[in-house]
DNA sequence: CGCGCGATTGAGTAATTTCAAATCTAGTGG
DNA sequence: CCACTAGATTTGAAATTACTCAATCGCGCG
């Protein structure tokens, strides 16, 4: 079932089908309907998610009333709110499920307890959070030099099958910029 | 002398004397003088840094000949090219001293040993990454949904002195706007 | 005194936003 | 099979914002 799970594992170390189990039984599956908030404005935020299938969407409302949406998140994708989870605060932004959506969930404390129990889990997640922050190093120097159509083509070919799964507002909403100067930028 | 190292570290986990005294020894103390660079585009990036002393800049070079900085990074703080130097790949950005700076380094082989010697450090780094990653993650939301008044007073609030050891122009890099701009707002 | 660097100011230009209206598309019920 | 509706996308035009380029100002230092 969760073979997924353990291939995304093993690309960064390697387990017996022993260690495999049990580190699995740390985690809890869910399942999400579409539309269906997983993490929620102003709640705490206990729970961790490994995404088996389905996308997600990590926004805030602005003051505006506008969803800036911080990130998308798909299959074999870690998704929180970091600063909520990590420090016991309540949510800084929403997650909501843009499609049905199948995850693993790991609390806080577990965690804990699993990087105890498994030095090489510790390992493991000291070199996704690092990816993490390259990635969004990344996006940011994106923010900085190049302009919404190099955003916009960029993320297409990174992510192609994202333009099928998700409306344009929505990827508008990501690029930064209106649905509408989105859509003037395609024509081109 | 590395005192501040050693309380930086005990921040996350504790340490008796002799395990520091061993951790120092993974890491080489360097100087470097204003002006100099620490990390070169182009080049490959052997050693992470954290500095003891000083205030260095990160920053890529756009088409235009521009300068775009990625981030400051003064007194504890950790800093490198993380791409370049965790895949080992040649700098996408430079990494220049504003001030004369003092820094200890580790290179990526002995950040691995050090971390299967102390598996408190391999969580230590994890928590750091993990906070690097809210930090920048923020920062993006402030891009996205804050405008540019609103961002300089953040960054004033949260790092004042920052403000009387770079000039203004750089400020403005950080912040994504021209000098003209930034100027503009400080009045009123 | 004058040079040079950083910071400010002004004016015209380019890009993006906002608000409104028009178009398109997929799914539904008759 | 067609008409209808809700949601998504596009288009137009005016207003706003930031940018560029050029000129000016302020101040410390040789």
């Amino acid at each position: 079932m969760s073979l997924l799970f353990r291939q995304h594992i093993e690309q960064i170390i390697s387990l017996t089908d022993d260690e495999y189990t049990e580190i699995l039984s740390y985690f809890k599956p869910k399942t999400y309907k579409k539309h269906q908030f997983i993490v929620q404005q102003e709640e705490p935020v206990s729970q961790e998610y490994f995404i088996l299938k389905g996308l997600v969407k990590s926004y805030i409302t602005g003051d505006d009333g506008k969803e800036h949406i911080i990130q998308f998140a798909m299959e074999n994708w870690w998704v929180t709110d970091y600063q909520a989870y990590v420090n016991k605060e309540p949510a800084t932004y929403n997650i909501d499920c843009v499609e049905a959506t199948e995850l693993l969930s790991i609390t806080s404390e577990q965690k804990t307890l699993l990087c105890q129990r498994f030095h090489k889990m510790e390992h493991f997640f000291r070199v996704k959070a690092t990816s993490g922050y390259i990635a969004l190093q990344k996006r940011i120097l994106s923010f900085m030099h190049q302009d919404t159509e190099q955003r916009y083509r960029q993320l297409f070919e990174q992510y192609p099958t994202l333009f099928q799964r998700v409306p344009k507002a929505m990827i508008a909403s990501y690029l930064g910029v209106s649905r509408e100067t989105l859509s003037r930028l395609s024509v081109k």
